[in-house]
DNA sequence: AAGTGGTCTAGACCACCAA
DNA sequence: TGGTGGTCTAGACCACTTA
Protein backbone atom coordinates (compact mmCIF):
# COMPACT_ATOMS: atom_id res chain seq x y z
CA UNK A 1 0.00 0.00 0.00
CA UNK A 2 1.04 3.32 -0.81
CA UNK A 3 2.91 5.41 1.72
CA UNK A 4 0.59 7.51 3.57
CA UNK A 5 0.20 10.57 5.94
CA UNK A 6 -1.29 9.53 9.04
CA UNK A 7 -1.95 12.82 10.74
CA UNK A 8 -5.47 13.39 8.40
CA UNK A 9 -9.02 11.80 8.35
CA UNK A 10 -8.50 8.30 7.15
CA UNK A 11 -10.73 9.60 4.31
CA UNK A 12 -8.35 12.07 2.95
CA UNK A 13 -5.92 9.63 3.10
CA UNK A 14 -7.73 7.25 0.19
CA UNK A 15 -8.52 10.56 -1.35
CA UNK A 16 -4.76 11.33 -1.68
CA UNK A 17 -4.16 8.07 -2.63
CA UNK A 18 -6.41 7.83 -5.07
CA UNK A 19 -5.44 11.50 -6.64
CA UNK A 20 -1.69 10.00 -7.44
CA UNK A 21 -3.00 7.13 -8.82
CA UNK A 22 -5.11 8.22 -11.35
CA UNK A 23 -2.75 11.25 -11.94
CA UNK A 24 0.18 8.60 -12.13
CA UNK A 25 -1.78 6.90 -15.06
CA UNK A 26 -2.34 3.33 -12.79
CA UNK A 27 -5.67 3.74 -14.51
CA UNK A 28 -6.52 5.17 -17.56
CA UNK A 29 -9.08 7.97 -18.90
CA UNK A 30 -12.51 6.12 -18.99
CA UNK A 31 -11.04 3.01 -17.44
CA UNK A 32 -13.01 1.59 -14.20
CA UNK A 33 -11.41 1.98 -10.90
CA UNK A 34 -11.67 -0.87 -8.67
CA UNK A 35 -14.88 -1.68 -6.64
CA UNK A 36 -15.51 0.28 -3.21
CA UNK A 37 -15.58 -3.54 -1.62
CA UNK A 38 -12.23 -4.19 -3.54
CA UNK A 39 -10.83 -0.78 -2.59
CA UNK A 40 -11.67 -1.14 0.94
CA UNK A 41 -9.93 -4.48 1.13
CA UNK A 42 -6.76 -3.45 -0.22
CA UNK A 43 -6.44 -0.20 2.08
CA UNK A 44 -7.87 -1.98 4.78
CA UNK A 45 -10.91 0.41 5.52
CA UNK A 46 -14.35 0.65 5.56
CA UNK A 47 -16.42 0.72 2.49
CA UNK A 48 -18.14 4.00 4.05
CA UNK A 49 -14.53 5.45 3.98
CA UNK A 50 -13.49 4.58 0.63
CA UNK A 51 -16.73 5.75 -0.88
CA UNK A 52 -16.67 9.16 1.06
CA UNK A 53 -13.43 9.54 -0.57
CA UNK A 54 -14.87 8.47 -4.16
CA UNK A 55 -17.87 10.70 -3.72
CA UNK A 56 -15.26 13.65 -3.04
CA UNK A 57 -13.25 13.10 -6.57
CA UNK A 58 -16.47 12.85 -8.09
CA UNK A 59 -17.60 16.53 -6.93
CA UNK A 60 -14.19 17.52 -8.12
CA UNK A 61 -15.16 15.90 -11.66
CA UNK A 62 -11.60 13.68 -11.59
CA UNK A 63 -14.27 10.65 -11.89
CA UNK A 64 -17.68 9.72 -12.68
CA UNK A 65 -19.91 7.27 -10.84
CA UNK A 66 -22.26 4.96 -11.91
CA UNK A 67 -24.93 3.18 -10.08
CA UNK A 68 -24.53 -0.75 -11.13
CA UNK A 69 -21.43 -0.32 -13.20
CA UNK A 70 -18.47 1.29 -11.34
CA UNK A 71 -16.29 4.32 -11.10
CA UNK A 72 -14.63 5.75 -14.08
CA UNK A 73 -11.64 8.04 -14.62
CA UNK A 74 -13.15 11.39 -16.16
CA UNK A 75 -12.28 11.56 -19.63
CA UNK A 76 -12.23 15.04 -21.50
CA UNK A 77 -14.27 13.88 -24.38
CA UNK A 78 -17.59 13.25 -23.22
CA UNK A 79 -20.18 15.66 -23.50
CA UNK A 80 -20.40 16.85 -20.18
CA UNK A 81 -16.59 17.59 -19.64
CA UNK A 82 -16.64 18.60 -23.32
CA UNK A 83 -18.41 21.59 -22.51
CA UNK A 84 -16.79 22.06 -18.84
CA UNK A 85 -14.38 24.72 -19.35
CA UNK A 86 -16.11 26.56 -22.20
CA UNK A 87 -18.86 29.04 -20.72
CA UNK A 88 -20.13 30.90 -23.56
CA UNK A 89 -24.11 30.78 -24.23
CA UNK A 90 -26.74 32.68 -25.52
CA UNK A 91 -28.20 35.68 -23.54
CA UNK A 92 -31.11 34.27 -21.18
CA UNK A 93 -30.14 30.86 -22.56
CA UNK A 94 -30.81 28.65 -19.03
CA UNK A 95 -27.50 26.54 -18.78
CA UNK A 96 -27.68 26.23 -22.73
CA UNK A 97 -23.94 26.23 -23.84
CA UNK A 98 -23.57 27.07 -27.62
CA UNK A 99 -22.17 24.77 -29.88
CA UNK A 100 -18.80 26.15 -31.05
CA UNK A 101 -16.82 25.00 -34.35
CA UNK A 102 -13.50 25.67 -34.88
CA UNK A 103 -11.19 26.47 -37.57
CA UNK A 104 -7.89 25.31 -38.70
CA UNK A 105 -5.16 25.96 -35.90
CA UNK A 106 -1.61 27.54 -36.29
CA UNK A 107 1.04 26.26 -34.37
CA UNK A 108 4.38 28.35 -33.42
CA UNK A 109 7.48 27.28 -31.51
CA UNK A 110 9.30 30.27 -29.99
CA UNK A 111 10.34 31.77 -26.60
CA UNK A 112 8.36 32.45 -23.54
CA UNK A 113 7.72 35.93 -22.90
CA UNK A 114 8.42 37.22 -19.55
CA UNK A 115 4.87 37.76 -18.46
CA UNK A 116 4.15 33.95 -19.94
CA UNK A 117 7.25 32.28 -17.78
CA UNK A 118 5.57 34.32 -14.68
CA UNK A 119 2.26 32.85 -15.48
CA UNK A 120 3.25 29.99 -16.48
CA UNK A 121 5.97 29.02 -13.70
CA UNK A 122 8.61 28.81 -16.37
CA UNK A 123 11.98 29.71 -16.66
CA UNK A 124 13.35 32.45 -18.25
CA UNK A 125 13.31 31.78 -21.76
CA UNK A 126 11.93 28.32 -21.60
CA UNK A 127 10.14 27.06 -24.93
CA UNK A 128 6.71 27.00 -26.05
CA UNK A 129 4.87 26.83 -28.19
CA UNK A 130 1.88 28.71 -29.23
CA UNK A 131 -1.57 27.57 -31.16
CA UNK A 132 -3.99 30.09 -32.68
CA UNK A 133 -7.75 29.88 -33.65
CA UNK A 134 -10.62 31.28 -34.35
CA UNK A 135 -14.19 30.09 -33.50
CA UNK A 136 -16.96 30.18 -34.96
CA UNK A 137 -20.81 30.16 -33.61
CA UNK A 138 -23.66 29.70 -36.43
CA UNK A 139 -21.24 30.26 -38.88
CA UNK A 140 -19.50 33.29 -37.64
CA UNK A 141 -16.65 34.14 -36.46
CA UNK A 142 -16.73 35.02 -32.19
CA UNK A 143 -14.03 33.86 -30.32
CA UNK A 144 -10.01 34.00 -31.47
CA UNK A 145 -8.11 32.12 -29.31
CA UNK A 146 -4.53 32.19 -28.20
CA UNK A 147 -2.90 29.03 -26.18
CA UNK A 148 0.81 29.07 -24.96
CA UNK A 149 1.92 25.70 -23.65
CA UNK A 150 5.45 24.90 -22.46
CA UNK A 151 6.87 22.22 -24.96
CA UNK A 152 8.32 20.88 -22.14
CA UNK A 153 4.74 19.17 -20.79
CA UNK A 154 3.92 18.48 -24.51
CA UNK A 155 7.11 17.29 -26.86
CA UNK A 156 6.30 18.05 -30.28
CA UNK A 157 2.88 18.89 -29.96
CA UNK A 158 3.60 21.46 -32.72
CA UNK A 159 4.24 18.47 -35.16
CA UNK A 160 0.45 17.12 -34.45
CA UNK A 161 -1.07 16.42 -37.84
CA UNK A 162 -4.31 17.28 -36.64
CA UNK A 163 -5.42 20.07 -33.37
CA UNK A 164 -8.72 18.54 -32.26
CA UNK A 165 -11.72 20.98 -31.52
CA UNK A 166 -10.73 20.44 -27.76
CA UNK A 167 -7.06 20.27 -26.96
CA UNK A 168 -7.88 19.34 -23.50
CA UNK A 169 -8.64 16.27 -24.48
CA UNK A 170 -5.51 15.90 -26.64
CA UNK A 171 -3.21 16.90 -23.44
CA UNK A 172 -5.14 13.73 -21.63
CA UNK A 173 -4.83 11.14 -24.13
CA UNK A 174 -1.69 12.19 -25.81
CA UNK A 175 0.33 13.31 -22.90
CA UNK A 176 -1.39 12.27 -19.61
CA UNK A 177 -2.18 15.65 -18.37
CA UNK A 178 -4.98 15.82 -16.66
CA UNK A 179 -6.53 19.18 -16.87
CA UNK A 180 -8.69 20.08 -13.87
CA UNK A 181 -8.95 23.11 -12.56
CA UNK A 182 -8.65 26.92 -14.89
CA UNK A 183 -8.33 29.98 -13.22
CA UNK A 184 -10.18 32.82 -14.97
CA UNK A 185 -9.56 36.55 -15.75
CA UNK A 186 -12.25 38.39 -17.57
CA UNK A 187 -11.68 42.17 -18.78
CA UNK A 188 -12.80 44.11 -21.42
CA UNK A 189 -10.84 45.52 -24.44
CA UNK A 190 -11.05 47.02 -27.81
CA UNK A 191 -10.95 45.13 -30.85
CA UNK A 192 -7.38 46.05 -32.85
CA UNK A 193 -6.98 45.58 -36.63
CA UNK A 194 -5.74 42.02 -35.96
CA UNK A 195 -9.38 41.52 -34.24
CA UNK A 196 -10.81 42.53 -37.41
CA UNK A 197 -8.64 40.23 -39.68
CA UNK A 198 -10.03 37.09 -36.97
CA UNK A 199 -13.60 38.41 -36.12
CA UNK A 200 -14.46 40.54 -39.10
CA UNK A 201 -14.86 43.31 -36.19
CA UNK A 202 -14.41 47.27 -36.40
CA UNK A 203 -11.23 48.14 -34.44
CA UNK A 204 -12.47 50.21 -31.23
CA UNK A 205 -15.68 47.97 -30.74
CA UNK A 206 -15.21 45.89 -27.51
CA UNK A 207 -14.22 42.39 -27.07
CA UNK A 208 -14.48 40.37 -23.80
CA UNK A 209 -11.21 39.23 -23.26
CA UNK A 210 -10.35 35.77 -20.86
CA UNK A 211 -7.09 34.86 -19.93
CA UNK A 212 -7.00 31.33 -18.08
CA UNK A 213 -4.44 29.71 -16.40
CA UNK A 214 -5.19 25.62 -16.76
CA UNK A 215 -4.04 23.61 -14.25
CA UNK A 216 -3.46 20.13 -14.36
CA UNK A 217 -4.10 17.43 -11.46
CA UNK A 218 -0.56 17.61 -10.45
CA UNK A 219 -1.42 21.19 -10.11
CA UNK A 220 1.31 21.98 -13.44
CA UNK A 221 0.21 25.02 -15.26
CA UNK A 222 -0.07 23.38 -18.32
CA UNK A 223 -1.82 25.94 -20.25
CA UNK A 224 -2.09 29.60 -21.02
CA UNK A 225 -4.92 31.05 -22.66
CA UNK A 226 -6.54 34.29 -24.02
CA UNK A 227 -9.16 34.89 -25.74
CA UNK A 228 -10.65 37.35 -27.34
CA UNK A 229 -14.63 37.31 -27.58
CA UNK A 230 -16.91 39.28 -29.70
CA UNK A 231 -20.19 39.62 -26.97
CA UNK A 232 -22.77 40.75 -29.48
CA UNK A 233 -24.83 37.66 -30.09
CA UNK A 234 -23.21 35.39 -26.72
CA UNK A 235 -22.29 36.27 -23.34
CA UNK A 236 -19.93 34.75 -21.08
CA UNK A 237 -22.89 33.01 -18.33
CA UNK A 238 -22.24 31.53 -14.89
CA UNK A 239 -23.93 30.75 -11.92
CA UNK A 240 -22.58 31.84 -8.51
CA UNK A 241 -23.20 30.35 -5.24
CA UNK B 1 -44.44 16.72 10.97
CA UNK B 2 -44.35 18.01 7.62
CA UNK B 3 -45.76 16.89 4.57
CA UNK B 4 -42.94 15.10 2.97
CA UNK B 5 -43.11 13.17 -0.73
CA UNK B 6 -42.22 10.02 -0.04
CA UNK B 7 -40.21 9.09 -3.34
CA UNK B 8 -37.47 10.34 -2.78
CA UNK B 9 -34.46 9.42 -0.56
CA UNK B 10 -34.80 9.49 3.05
CA UNK B 11 -31.87 12.47 3.26
CA UNK B 12 -33.15 14.89 0.63
CA UNK B 13 -36.74 14.70 2.03
CA UNK B 14 -34.96 15.95 5.14
CA UNK B 15 -33.32 18.26 3.13
CA UNK B 16 -36.43 20.23 1.78
CA UNK B 17 -37.99 19.84 5.13
CA UNK B 18 -35.02 22.01 6.18
CA UNK B 19 -34.76 24.43 2.98
CA UNK B 20 -38.71 24.90 3.72
CA UNK B 21 -37.92 25.97 7.66
CA UNK B 22 -35.42 28.23 6.54
CA UNK B 23 -37.40 29.76 4.04
CA UNK B 24 -40.60 30.34 6.53
CA UNK B 25 -38.19 31.80 8.95
CA UNK B 26 -38.68 29.18 11.73
CA UNK B 27 -35.32 29.72 12.17
CA UNK B 28 -33.88 33.14 11.54
CA UNK B 29 -30.44 33.62 10.17
CA UNK B 30 -27.64 33.35 12.35
CA UNK B 31 -29.54 31.08 14.84
CA UNK B 32 -28.73 27.53 15.32
CA UNK B 33 -30.79 24.65 14.29
CA UNK B 34 -31.55 22.04 16.64
CA UNK B 35 -28.61 19.17 16.97
CA UNK B 36 -28.41 16.26 14.80
CA UNK B 37 -29.58 14.30 17.46
CA UNK B 38 -32.22 16.49 17.66
CA UNK B 39 -33.35 16.45 14.73
CA UNK B 40 -33.10 12.60 13.99
CA UNK B 41 -35.74 12.19 16.71
CA UNK B 42 -38.18 14.57 15.50
CA UNK B 43 -37.74 13.31 11.79
CA UNK B 44 -37.51 9.69 12.43
CA UNK B 45 -34.50 9.11 10.73
CA UNK B 46 -31.49 8.16 12.10
CA UNK B 47 -28.56 10.83 12.68
CA UNK B 48 -26.27 9.81 9.27
CA UNK B 49 -29.73 11.06 6.83
CA UNK B 50 -30.20 14.10 8.76
CA UNK B 51 -26.17 14.29 8.93
CA UNK B 52 -26.07 13.94 4.74
CA UNK B 53 -28.98 16.40 4.45
CA UNK B 54 -27.02 18.83 6.82
CA UNK B 55 -24.01 18.64 4.19
CA UNK B 56 -25.91 19.13 1.21
CA UNK B 57 -27.38 22.51 3.01
CA UNK B 58 -23.84 23.23 4.06
CA UNK B 59 -22.24 22.84 0.25
CA UNK B 60 -25.10 25.21 -0.77
CA UNK B 61 -23.82 28.16 1.78
CA UNK B 62 -26.98 27.41 3.30
CA UNK B 63 -26.12 26.72 6.84
CA UNK B 64 -22.82 27.30 8.39
CA UNK B 65 -21.21 24.71 10.60
CA UNK B 66 -18.81 24.57 13.37
CA UNK B 67 -17.51 21.55 15.38
CA UNK B 68 -18.53 21.51 18.61
CA UNK B 69 -21.02 24.17 18.44
CA UNK B 70 -23.54 23.40 16.28
CA UNK B 71 -25.49 24.38 12.71
CA UNK B 72 -26.47 27.95 11.92
CA UNK B 73 -28.43 29.65 9.44
CA UNK B 74 -25.79 30.94 7.17
CA UNK B 75 -26.07 35.41 7.53
CA UNK B 76 -25.20 37.06 4.41
CA UNK B 77 -23.36 40.13 6.87
CA UNK B 78 -20.63 37.24 7.63
CA UNK B 79 -17.10 38.25 6.02
CA UNK B 80 -17.04 34.89 3.71
CA UNK B 81 -20.61 35.47 2.23
CA UNK B 82 -19.80 39.22 2.18
CA UNK B 83 -17.88 38.87 -1.50
CA UNK B 84 -19.15 35.27 -2.07
CA UNK B 85 -21.44 37.22 -5.01
CA UNK B 86 -18.69 40.30 -5.32
CA UNK B 87 -15.35 38.67 -7.87
CA UNK B 88 -13.26 41.16 -8.56
CA UNK B 89 -9.83 41.13 -7.80
CA UNK B 90 -6.71 42.39 -9.12
CA UNK B 91 -4.92 40.83 -12.06
CA UNK B 92 -2.66 37.94 -10.69
CA UNK B 93 -4.15 37.75 -6.95
CA UNK B 94 -4.97 34.58 -5.83
CA UNK B 95 -8.50 34.91 -4.62
CA UNK B 96 -8.07 37.71 -3.30
CA UNK B 97 -10.49 40.26 -3.79
CA UNK B 98 -10.65 43.47 -3.13
CA UNK B 99 -12.41 45.92 -1.21
CA UNK B 100 -14.98 48.26 -2.38
CA UNK B 101 -16.03 51.37 -1.06
CA UNK B 102 -19.23 52.84 -1.52
CA UNK B 103 -21.17 55.86 -2.55
CA UNK B 104 -24.88 57.22 -1.54
CA UNK B 105 -27.34 55.42 -3.45
CA UNK B 106 -30.45 56.62 -5.18
CA UNK B 107 -33.06 55.57 -5.25
CA UNK B 108 -36.46 55.87 -7.64
CA UNK B 109 -39.69 53.58 -7.93
CA UNK B 110 -40.98 53.46 -11.27
CA UNK B 111 -42.76 51.10 -13.94
CA UNK B 112 -41.19 47.74 -14.65
CA UNK B 113 -39.67 47.78 -18.12
CA UNK B 114 -40.62 45.04 -20.97
CA UNK B 115 -36.97 43.73 -20.58
CA UNK B 116 -37.04 43.64 -16.92
CA UNK B 117 -40.41 42.05 -16.77
CA UNK B 118 -39.45 38.86 -18.62
CA UNK B 119 -35.73 38.87 -16.53
CA UNK B 120 -37.60 39.13 -13.35
CA UNK B 121 -40.77 37.07 -14.28
CA UNK B 122 -42.84 40.04 -12.95
CA UNK B 123 -45.95 40.97 -15.01
CA UNK B 124 -46.06 43.81 -17.19
CA UNK B 125 -46.47 47.35 -15.23
CA UNK B 126 -45.41 45.73 -12.01
CA UNK B 127 -43.79 48.56 -10.11
CA UNK B 128 -40.02 48.10 -9.23
CA UNK B 129 -37.55 50.10 -7.36
CA UNK B 130 -34.42 51.19 -9.05
CA UNK B 131 -31.50 51.79 -6.91
CA UNK B 132 -28.16 53.40 -8.42
CA UNK B 133 -24.77 53.17 -6.57
CA UNK B 134 -21.02 53.57 -7.57
CA UNK B 135 -18.14 51.61 -6.26
CA UNK B 136 -14.77 52.74 -5.09
CA UNK B 137 -11.74 50.74 -5.41
CA UNK B 138 -8.74 52.33 -4.10
CA UNK B 139 -10.62 55.71 -4.04
CA UNK B 140 -10.95 55.46 -7.76
CA UNK B 141 -14.86 55.18 -9.01
CA UNK B 142 -14.44 51.90 -10.82
CA UNK B 143 -18.19 50.18 -10.82
CA UNK B 144 -21.12 51.60 -11.20
CA UNK B 145 -24.54 49.28 -10.48
CA UNK B 146 -27.81 49.52 -11.14
CA UNK B 147 -30.08 47.05 -9.46
CA UNK B 148 -33.80 46.66 -10.10
CA UNK B 149 -35.98 45.44 -7.23
CA UNK B 150 -39.99 44.36 -7.56
CA UNK B 151 -41.34 46.84 -5.03
CA UNK B 152 -43.84 44.14 -4.21
CA UNK B 153 -41.55 41.86 -2.83
CA UNK B 154 -39.33 44.86 -0.60
CA UNK B 155 -42.59 47.04 0.62
CA UNK B 156 -40.98 50.55 1.10
CA UNK B 157 -37.52 49.90 0.58
CA UNK B 158 -37.43 53.33 -1.13
CA UNK B 159 -38.09 54.93 1.84
CA UNK B 160 -35.08 52.96 4.08
CA UNK B 161 -32.77 55.70 5.33
CA UNK B 162 -29.57 54.01 4.53
CA UNK B 163 -29.09 51.22 2.02
CA UNK B 164 -26.02 49.14 3.70
CA UNK B 165 -22.97 48.42 1.70
CA UNK B 166 -24.37 45.04 0.76
CA UNK B 167 -27.95 45.00 -0.36
CA UNK B 168 -28.10 41.36 0.36
CA UNK B 169 -27.79 41.72 3.93
CA UNK B 170 -31.06 43.96 3.67
CA UNK B 171 -33.13 41.90 1.73
CA UNK B 172 -31.99 38.93 4.25
CA UNK B 173 -32.27 40.99 7.84
CA UNK B 174 -35.84 43.50 7.21
CA UNK B 175 -37.47 41.63 4.49
CA UNK B 176 -36.49 37.75 4.88
CA UNK B 177 -35.60 37.36 1.31
CA UNK B 178 -32.59 35.08 1.20
CA UNK B 179 -30.21 35.58 -1.80
CA UNK B 180 -28.72 32.37 -2.40
CA UNK B 181 -27.84 31.93 -6.47
CA UNK B 182 -26.92 34.26 -9.15
CA UNK B 183 -27.53 33.88 -11.98
CA UNK B 184 -24.41 36.51 -14.21
CA UNK B 185 -23.79 36.92 -17.68
CA UNK B 186 -20.84 38.81 -19.06
CA UNK B 187 -20.46 40.75 -21.88
CA UNK B 188 -17.99 43.95 -23.37
CA UNK B 189 -19.60 47.76 -24.26
CA UNK B 190 -18.40 50.93 -24.54
CA UNK B 191 -18.34 53.71 -22.28
CA UNK B 192 -21.35 56.42 -22.62
CA UNK B 193 -21.67 59.75 -21.48
CA UNK B 194 -23.20 58.29 -18.42
CA UNK B 195 -20.65 56.61 -17.84
CA UNK B 196 -17.86 59.31 -18.42
CA UNK B 197 -19.98 61.12 -15.18
CA UNK B 198 -20.13 57.99 -13.01
CA UNK B 199 -16.45 56.78 -13.47
CA UNK B 200 -14.91 59.51 -14.99
CA UNK B 201 -14.00 57.20 -18.57
CA UNK B 202 -13.93 58.50 -21.44
CA UNK B 203 -16.79 57.78 -24.36
CA UNK B 204 -15.70 54.96 -26.60
CA UNK B 205 -13.84 52.71 -23.29
CA UNK B 206 -14.22 49.51 -23.11
CA UNK B 207 -16.34 48.42 -20.00
CA UNK B 208 -17.47 44.70 -18.42
CA UNK B 209 -20.73 44.67 -18.17
CA UNK B 210 -22.04 42.14 -16.08
CA UNK B 211 -26.20 41.02 -15.58
CA UNK B 212 -27.08 39.66 -12.41
CA UNK B 213 -30.39 37.78 -11.78
CA UNK B 214 -30.43 37.10 -7.81
CA UNK B 215 -32.51 34.01 -6.92
CA UNK B 216 -34.13 34.00 -3.04
CA UNK B 217 -33.99 30.74 -1.32
CA UNK B 218 -37.64 30.33 -2.38
CA UNK B 219 -36.75 30.67 -6.29
CA UNK B 220 -37.92 34.09 -6.59
CA UNK B 221 -36.40 36.29 -8.50
CA UNK B 222 -35.72 38.69 -6.21
CA UNK B 223 -33.11 41.52 -8.17
CA UNK B 224 -32.01 42.25 -11.46
CA UNK B 225 -28.66 44.14 -11.29
CA UNK B 226 -26.07 45.11 -14.23
CA UNK B 227 -22.94 46.51 -13.01
CA UNK B 228 -20.51 48.49 -15.56
CA UNK B 229 -16.68 47.94 -14.75
CA UNK B 230 -13.59 50.08 -15.53
CA UNK B 231 -11.25 46.93 -15.90
CA UNK B 232 -7.95 48.76 -15.92
CA UNK B 233 -7.18 48.07 -12.57
CA UNK B 234 -9.44 44.96 -12.23
CA UNK B 235 -10.82 42.29 -13.07
CA UNK B 236 -13.33 39.46 -12.91
CA UNK B 237 -11.98 36.49 -11.62
CA UNK B 238 -12.85 33.10 -11.02
CA UNK B 239 -11.98 29.38 -11.03
CA UNK B 240 -14.12 26.78 -12.94
CA UNK B 241 -14.16 23.33 -11.96
C1' DA C 1 -18.29 17.65 32.32
C1' DA C 2 -21.71 17.88 28.92
C1' DG C 3 -23.02 18.75 24.33
C1' DT C 4 -21.89 19.48 19.58
C1' DG C 5 -20.29 18.15 15.02
C1' DG C 6 -16.51 14.92 12.68
C1' DT C 7 -14.93 10.36 11.70
C1' DC C 8 -15.17 5.41 11.22
C1' DT C 9 -17.18 1.05 11.17
C1' DA C 10 -20.28 -2.94 10.00
C1' DG C 11 -24.04 -4.61 8.07
C1' DA C 12 -28.53 -4.41 5.82
C1' DC C 13 -31.40 -3.58 1.93
C1' DC C 14 -32.40 -1.37 -2.60
C1' DA C 15 -31.88 0.04 -7.64
C1' DC C 16 -29.52 -0.59 -11.57
C1' DC C 17 -26.60 -2.95 -15.05
C1' DA C 18 -24.62 -6.69 -17.64
C1' DA C 19 -23.97 -11.33 -18.96
C1' DT D 1 -27.97 -13.91 -11.25
C1' DG D 2 -24.06 -11.57 -9.42
C1' DG D 3 -21.76 -7.31 -8.98
C1' DT D 4 -21.99 -2.39 -8.70
C1' DG D 5 -23.05 1.96 -6.51
C1' DG D 6 -26.98 4.28 -3.49
C1' DT D 7 -29.35 4.54 0.84
C1' DC D 8 -30.13 3.84 5.71
C1' DT D 9 -29.18 2.48 10.23
C1' DA D 10 -26.87 2.01 14.85
C1' DG D 11 -23.30 2.67 17.59
C1' DA D 12 -18.55 3.79 18.76
C1' DC D 13 -14.96 7.05 19.46
C1' DC D 14 -12.70 11.62 18.68
C1' DA D 15 -12.09 16.86 18.59
C1' DC D 16 -13.78 20.97 19.80
C1' DT D 17 -16.54 24.48 22.48
C1' DT D 18 -18.67 26.20 26.47
C1' DA D 19 -19.57 26.52 31.03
Amino acid sequence: MDPIPDFQPLYKQVYHVLVRRIAEGQWRPAEALPSEHALAAELRVSQGTVRKALDALAAENLVVRYQGKGTYVAEHTQEHSLFRFFRLARPGAEGEHVIPESTEASCKRRAATAAESTKLHLSRGATVVEIKRVRLIDGVPTVSEKSVVPLQLFPEIDHQDALPNTLYSLYQSVYGVNIVLAKEELSAVLATKADEKDLGIKPGSPLLRIERIAMSINGERAELRTSRCDTRNIVYAIDVS
